[in-house]
DNA sequence: GCTCTGACGCCTA
DNA sequence: CTAGGCGCCAGAG
């Protein structure tokens, strides 16, 4: 493992590795390290990312693909106003052809080596 | 050192 | 089908 500690860091490496224009989810990100069942500590990390601009938290959505951290970004609509410029549609929090913008880091990322 | 809360998710009634 | 509750792990008080 190359990262190691803080389980933080690698929630961090995982929603920076998301390419824009699609999407993750707490779950997928919690699966892939190993904690499926503890969702919410991914959605915490993000807390402490969401102060760092090199994480894209606001790619980072539920499992419904609803923004359900928008009210944690700077402003109401931030979180939803920065996916719609990636191209991603947002319909009142909620994730436009979810589907097709969700990115799983289960299937797509494959090792996490740093 | 103990308790509560927290950007979720899944199961059971 | 909908509504509610429990589980998980870790940080902050």
């Amino acid at each position: 493992m190359a990262t190691d500690h803080n389980f933080f860091e690698r929630v961090y490496l995982v929603v920076k590795q998301v390419p824009a224009g699609r999407v993750t989810t707490y779950g997928a990100i919690a699966r892939y390290l190993g904690a499926a069942k503890s969702a919410r500590m991914v959605g915490w990390a993000l807390n402490g990312s969401k102060r760092l601009e090199n994480v894209p938290a606001q790619r980072v959505v539920n499992r419904m693909g609803m923004l359900t951290g928008k009210h944690h970004f700077s402003g109401t609509s931030a979180m939803q106003q920065l996916l719609e410029e990636e191209g991603i549609k947002v319909k009142d929090n909620l994730i436009q052809d979810f589907k097709k913008v969700f990115w799983d880091p289960n299937e797509e990322l494959e090792n996490m080596d740093e």
